[in-house]
RNA sequence: GGGCGCUUAGCUCAGGGGAAGAGCGCUUCCUUGACGCGGAAGAGGUCACAGGUUCAAAUCCUGUAGCGCCCACCA
């Protein structure tokens, strides 16, 4: 099923590259654990994208990174699994439909509860796949037979187990109280829904004249608020105990102004006495602090702001209003009551639905919350004891700083697409039961028509179960023994707070293990210009388009390349480009490696050559150093820093040296070139097995041509025998850049060839320099055991080997003296440097003993150097 | 108000105590039989600023300035 290998025809085409490998892996089960069943386990869970989405920037490197990872562990001999599968992002997917309901002037309430769920499961057979084919189109390499919804049957057991038992531990419960309300969306949200935005506001001061004092005095207590709608649903102002300006007032009542209300000053000590009046007008319907003043003191709250953002009947005159329109309203009426004092400019924080976006109402509401307080503990302290680690570590303290401070968390929410809450109410007699199947009747009265609960589940309480819910859990399953903990989590900073923190919490509750033992922490992918990408700017990047463009593999490439840990990456086409042009290169190197080995004929693994010649010795021994760095870079998940340092490695010194010096060995023929053939195939298909995890599509390809039918994807690792360079390659390389340098420098044509005498006291050259020299740079070199007396030749340097050039109507003289004097100073500005250095007695004293070494030889270099250049400046002639 | 980052080449960013790096851009040369989606040779930086620690600081510490992000019930 693999295509027969053969030579490359065609320049490197991403798009065709890429329609062909995808169908081929999967149906080989190499994703799959299964097909490694005597391997160590190794599992990522995804984190779910929502099933309405479709692919943005920021799946591409969160996927990059994980399929990256996945794949070299799939190489390694680990039974990897990758759990792919979506969330049902209930506001997020209930918005869409509703949306496409409007479209035929439908709304959800016209449809009734059970037909719009029904529409939304249609929409999401319809279009619901539409990411996952995104995430195929990038290579991602899951085990699809695995995909999880998290609305399936099984995890929606999960969730109703989780709810119960939460419920009879006692750390779920049903309050009154004050939560985040959005009159947008018509429903509850958590804290950490909410965005905080700076707005620049008014503060007004309203005086509320005293009622039990005498009447002609026309004295009051002046509050301050922004809000100054909610007064009408004041029921009393609250000042600080020791507040010396108003103590002698509490206990006094005011009329509250356009209500008429009488409402007494009470004290509390949550009043700061230092902001606006250090009075408080309290409303404790409409604002958190007010409530738990309400609560301590005994004010009733008075709700005068409805869930439709519009003022109540209780509002009075207002009613029927909107919340704005009656704060203006309001304000007019106080001044034209004289009630009021003032108003200032102020800017303060406004919570906004970060959903729908509208500012969100705080309301006094009867929601489910989980009690945070006891699941907080384990979750920090398997953080802390290294349990589970944040890579990078920093990412800890924000960790741990926001667990300290945690509200309980709102989890109802007023929608119909998610998991119903598994409550049921009696109202005969009140009761409420929280059960995993319905109950018969209620167990007090027995009432047998039971009323369900019609809220529904915050989208994130089953995003929290998603690491042990989707392996099976509560049944002991085989994946969840086999795979749980998993080992690596990967995800964007920006859901630490909502996602990995619960999922910490649940997993230590109910599994009483972690949910994952490492967390790689990655940035945000940012604009260009390092904004954020958003609609309204109009700088989104859609990956698919990128994916069309430049394929797959470079845009995977580019995002591991630019993806420091934890750090935002500003995306750019230029890296893209790039990345392409890599593989344009691969595809390349990899045509003319076919020219001169048989396709098919590279062994999967193995095969390094038993004698290699000095460039292959060179080579190999490169890539064991290079391929030891990589490997441990990516162990620690620092894949930007193991692909960059890869991908110069290759390019540089793989094509542009080591693939120009194999050109003459491998026309020269003999058992050299047999030697240089072998290297060439093995290392080529290395540099394939190190950059699968990042451009799986491509490498699969190249693979293919060189080593025929096994599949690239489920090849072993690398493992390097250990190579020794000949100590003749650098010196080579030196004395070929020099004469390269010359060349340029006096623009000495290609076609004349330099003729160069070789001075070589310790034998560092050999034979093999002759064809380098002539292929590199166009020279013929001749040994001579005497440097050459008369003058007339250029010496240069490289390592213990000088080499003389003839310079006689080759090199402009006076261009070389000036040439030769500037890095005469920087020579000497070199060399003074590193002799005051050596000269200072602490630093011999103190610094180690090889780097002591170092310097000393820097400092002979430099002074040699100096010797040679002054020693030429002379051979030209004052 | 707390916390966390960032400031390095013209641009976008790596690096993180012992000789300043990449990609793109720029200059010059090269129609070399893998690749012009290429090659070779270059120019370009007091590593934000000020102190400190150290034999040695772009790197560690302290402070300052600018820019981001997160958290917080200042009405």
């Amino acid at each position: 099923m693999t295509r027969t290998p053969g030579s490359l025809q065609g320049s490197y085409d991403p798009e065709s590259v890429e329609a062909r490998w995808y169908p081929i892996w999967e149906r080989s089960g190499a994703f799959k654990p299964e097909t490694n069943p005597d391997g160590e386990p190794f599992a990522i869970v995804i984190p779910p994208p929502n099933v309405t989405g479709v692919l943005h920037i920021g799946h591409a490197l969160d996927h990059s990174i994980q399929d990256a990872v996945i794949r070299r562990k799939r190489m390694q001999g680990y039974a990897t699994l990758w759990l792919p599968g979506t969330d049902h992002a209930g506001i997020a997917t209930q918005m869409v439909v509703e949306r496409e309901l409007a479209d035929e002037g439908l709304t959800r309430h016209e449809l009734g509860r059970d037909r719009f769920v029904e529409q939304v499961w249609t929409w999401k057979s319809r279009s619901g796949g539409a990411i996952t084919q995104q995430m195929r189109a990038l290579g991602d390499s899951c085990d699809w037979s695995r995909e999880r919804f998290t609305l399936d049957e099984g995890l929606s057991a999960a969730v109703r187990e989780v709810f119960v038992s939460l419920y009879e531990r006692g750390l779920i419960y049903r309050g009154h109280r004050i939560i985040n309300w959005s009159p947008g969306l018509m429903t509850a949200i958590s804290d950490i829904e909410v965005e905080y935005e700076e707005v620049t506001g008014q503060m007004v001061r309203i005086t509320y004249p005293f009622s039990d004092g005498d009447p002609e005095a026309r004295e009051g207590i002046t509050v301050a608020t922004t809000r100054a709608e909610t007064m009408l649903g004041d029921t009393g102002v609250a000042v600080h105990p020791e507040d010396e300006r108003y103590r002698h007032l509490i206990g006094r009542t005011v009329r509250l102004p356009l209500m008429g209300r009488d409402i007494p000053i009470v004290s509390d000590a949550a009043v700061d006495p230092g902001f606006g009046t250090g009075a408080v007008k309290v409303t404790p319907a409409h604002d958190p602090l007010d409530f738990e003043i309400g609560n301590r003191t005994g004010l009733e709250p008075i709700q005068v702001i409805g869930e439709d953002g519009r003022m109540t009947t209780a509002a009075g005159v207002f009613a029927g209003l909107d919340r704005f329109e009656a704060r203006e309203r309001v304000v007019e009426a106080l001044r034209g009551g004289g009630y009021l004092e003032g108003i200032d400019e102020f800017v303060h924080t406004v919570g906004h639905c970060s959903r729908s976006g509208v500012s969100i109402e705080p309301l006094l509401s009867r929601q489910w919350f989980v009690k945070v307080d006891d699941l907080i503990g384990p979750a920090v302290e398997v953080v802390r004891s290294g349990l589970s680690r944040f890579v990078p570590t920093r990412w800890e303290k924000n960790y741990f700083h926001w667990m300290e401070n945690l509200q309980d968390w709102c989890i109802s929410r007023q929608l119909w697409w998610g998991h119903r809450i598994p409550a049921w109410y009696c109202d005969q007699d009140g009761a409420v039961l929280v059960a995993r199947e319905r109950p018969d009747g209620c167990d007090r009265c027995g009432n047998r028509s039971l009323r369900p609960e019609d809220d529904v589940l915050d989208t994130w309480f089953s995003s929290a179960l998603w690491p042990f819910s989707t392996l099976g859990w509560p049944e002991d399953s085989p994946d969840l023994q086999r795979f749980y903990p998993t080992d690596v989590l990967v995800t964007g900073y920006d859901i630490i707070y909502f996602w990995v923190a619960r999922m910490l919490k649940m997993g230590m509750e109910f599994v009483e293990e972690v949910p994952f033992r490492e967390i790689v922490i990655h940035g945000l992918v940012r604009a260009s210009d390092g904004r954020k990408m958003s609609k309204s700017l109009n700088n989104n990047v859609d990956p698919m388009e990128m994916i069309e463009l430049y394929g797959a593999d470079a845009l995977r490439l580019s995002l591991l390349q630019a993806a420091s840990p934890g750090q935002d990456v500003p995306f750019d086409v230029q890296w893209v480009d790039a990345a392409r042009r890599f593989g344009n290169k691969l595809w390349n190197a990899t045509k003319f490696a076919l020219i001169h080995i048989e396709p098919g004929s590279v062994p999967q693994t193995g095969g390094y050559p038993e004698n290699p010649g000095p460039i292959d010795c060179w080579v190999l021994g490169r890539l064991g150093e290079v391929g030891s760095r990589v490997d441990s870079l990516l162990d620690d998940h620092r894949l930007a820093d193991a692909y960059s340092l890869l991908y110069s490695f290759v390019w540089s010194e793989v094509f542009d040296w080591y693939l120009e010096m194999a050109k003459p060995v491998l026309a020269e023929g003999g058992p050299e070139a047999a030697s240089t053939r072998r290297t060439l195939g093995v290392v080529l298909r290395d540099i394939l097995k190190y950059f699968h995890p990042a451009i799986p599509f491509l490498t699969e390809e190249l693979f293919n041509h060189l080593v025929g039918d096994e599949l690239l994807i489920t090849s072993p690792w690398p493992d390097l025998p250990h190579h020794r360079a000949p100590g003749g390659i650098s010196t080579l390389q030196e004395l070929v850049s020099s004469l390269r340098r010359l060349r340029s420098a006096h623009g000495i044509p290609a076609r004349h060839k330099l003729h160069v005498i070789l001075h070589d006291p310790d034998g560092v050259s050999s034979d093999w320099w002759n064809p380098q020299l002539g292929a590199l740079v166009g020279a013929a070199a001749v040994t001579a055991p005497h440097p050459p007396e008369d003058p007339g030749y250029l010496r240069l340097e490289a390592g213990a080997v000088e080499a003389f050039v003839p310079f006689e109507g080759l090199i402009d003289v006076e261009a070389e003296r000036e040439r030769l004097r500037l890095r005469i100073e920087r020579a000497r500005g070199d060399l003074e440097q590193v002799e005051r250095k050596l000269s200072n007695q602490a630093f011999r004293l103190r610094a180690p003993a090889e780097i002591v070494e170092r310097e000393e030889a820097r400092a002979a270099d430099a002074a040699r150097l100096l010797a040679t250049l002054d020693s030429q400046l002379q051979d030209l002639g004052s």
